[in-house]
DNA sequence: TTGAAAGCGGTACCAA
DNA sequence: TTGGTACCGCTTTCAA
């Protein structure tokens, strides 16, 4: 096997036998070329294996091809739904997308955040973890639009999409309340995001009802990515005045409380935050919202903003929607 | 807010007062510039808020710091594993990630494996959908490597990454057979590929024992993604001589299969291939593979073929292991 | 230790 | 309809 040349413009140019230009123009605004010319440099194009390089056409525009998205891990169902969403409207675009982790970390977001824009992506989507974001500041000024996903973007102006925890987490509290529920927990880790602290709101305000909002005694709101959920859930299981019901913060934190609950007796009731593949087949109830669609439009979003850099920023609100499927119908213990 | 120039090499040097090729050794080479010089011209870049452009950089040399992963879909766990352990080599190794996906079909892998290119990733890694990869052919003796995962390429010198499949479905065939089982039904969808050819074939021959592998009446190889796995199961259990177990030839025929099985009475046995997030909580036993690991092999592959592209190709095979976890230990109904 | 000039693979502007 | 020329932002010679 032998490595050859890549081909250029001007190698195919030349076994055409027309201008640099003209080339150009066949693969770009072909109308403006007569067909026989076309045909000839097609055919020598093919000839050559001659594939245009698009890094190079975008050094002149300044606009890339490519959009970045920053996000905490590939993994969790949630990140991989918007990251599906976000690709399927970029690749509607024309535009392909570059993924980078940051496994959670303030740190990672901002070095990643470094390599997309140093690659010149024509927008950077996030899912911010960090507490502040306004080290992209000056990126936004030079014409590269953020669009903050799932969490609103801290200390920078951003287009954002998120999706309604507080009421999403207020209904849930409702409806076990409903069932008879009084004694609710509600169980997260991270729990300083954006999302926790809104959804947070929602089950105290609805526990509350008229009353003033604060803090439960059922509350574990956990900032440790190492701690095992199915020990916390173990351990509030065996606090003096147990909950019935049980909110999971998210996708993660739903199955952790699952494993814990398994195999036992009287489990209390159950509500998790995030839908996730067999949902149905256990039987969980969950506030679901559309992943997906966060990142579809988020990157609609995204794609508006590179046409027009000086339009006011959005913030887009999707609703969230109770899924009963028996877990969060158990009635509490007679006790 | 007002939108300014992003600032070149030259900008800065001109601020700093040297010459542009004295800022490009500052963001390189920075040992060869003197301390002085190096701080006026960090001071003067971040000023200007000067971000090295890495596209323009590799323009000149040919290799980017992209590589592009083209699979089916992001949401499949299986394939967003793959694209997280290559993410974490690639990343170790200042490259990012562009992914681009398929819908599983030939086209759409052709589609955005040209637009990859043209992007100009220094590899192309892919599980491949299609029958024929040979259009690659041109743009590996270009010097871009193509590296296959989970399935080979066909015609086409690649590297890839397989697993133990054969082997894989040959244990749980037997582990079910150990336990009594003689009617064992194979399930699956899409069954023309790699990956499910060489399962079926395990199965078929730990079916046959010292016989000669042949099909039995048990098999369902369905090759529409169309069709819902729960009516192929329940038609399935519905035959003269039903089988009194089923191996799910990938973790969504094996979902379906649950949710076909789900509130059944008698269920048949079941092994799933490829784990996944629940399978502890809802006892399945599967055959599992590590998935993450596969892609980081493959990145490593990548690596390597970047930096000696004429090296020999290499096909590396990931061992399975069989989980056993309730589902697959179910003896056959007393008939 | 620093700089000048050419060039990477294209495109935009203007002219023919 | 086609071509010439400059230039995108940076790096690579080679010299100073």
């Amino acid at each position: 096997m032998n490595i050859q040349q890549r081909a250029t413009l001007d190698d195919v140019a030349r076994l055409a036998n027309v201008s640099p230009k003209t080339v150009s123009r066949v693969f770009t605004q072909r109308d403006l070329v007569s067909a026989a010319t076309v045909e000839r440099v097609l055919a020598a194009a093919k000839r050559l294996k001659f594939r245009p390089n698009s890094v190079a056409r975008n050094l002149r525009g300044g606009a890339s091809s490519t959009v970045g998205l920053i996000i905490g891990e590939m993994l969790n169902p949630f990140y991989s739904r918007v990251a599906t969403g976000l690709e399927k409207v970029l690749s509607e675009h024309g535009k392909t997308l570059i993924v980078a982790t940051t496994d959670d970390t303030a740190e990672g977001e901002e070095r990643v955040a470094d390599t997309l824009l140093s690659q010149r992506v024509s927008a950077l989507l996030m899912i911010p973890v960090g507490e502040d974001q306004s080290y992209l500041e000056g990126e936004r000024q030079l014409g590269s639009p953020v669009i903050a996903i799932d969490r609103p973007a801290r200390n920078l102006v951003a287009d954002s999409v998120v999706m309604e925890n507080r009421n999403g987490a207020f209904e849930a509290t409702r409806s076990l309340m409903e069932h008879g529920h009084r004694k609710i927990a509600y169980i997260c880790n991270p729990a300083n995001v954006y999302t926790q602290v809104e959804r947070l709101r929602g089950y105290r305000e609805a526990l509350a009802g008229t009353g003033k909002a604060a803090a439960t005694p059922w509350e574990r709101l956990i900032d440790d990515p190492a701690i095992d959920p199915v020990h916390v859930v173990s351990e509030l299981l065996d606090i003096a005045d147990p909950p019935t019901a049980i909110i999971a913060g998210n996708n993660r934190m739903c199955v952790g409380v699952l494993r814990a609950l398994h195999g036992k007796d009287n489990p209390p009731a159950l509500i998790g935050f995030d839908d996730f593949d067999t949902a149905d087949i256990l039987g969980v109830s969950v506030v679901s919202h559309d992943a997906m669609e966060m990142g579809r439009r988020a990157g609609e979003l995204a794609m508006e903003r590179i046409a027009d850099p000086t339009g006011f920023t959005q913030q887009l609100v999707l609703p969230t929607r109770l899924i009963l499927r028996g877990s969060g119908e158990r009635p509490p213990l007679a006790s």
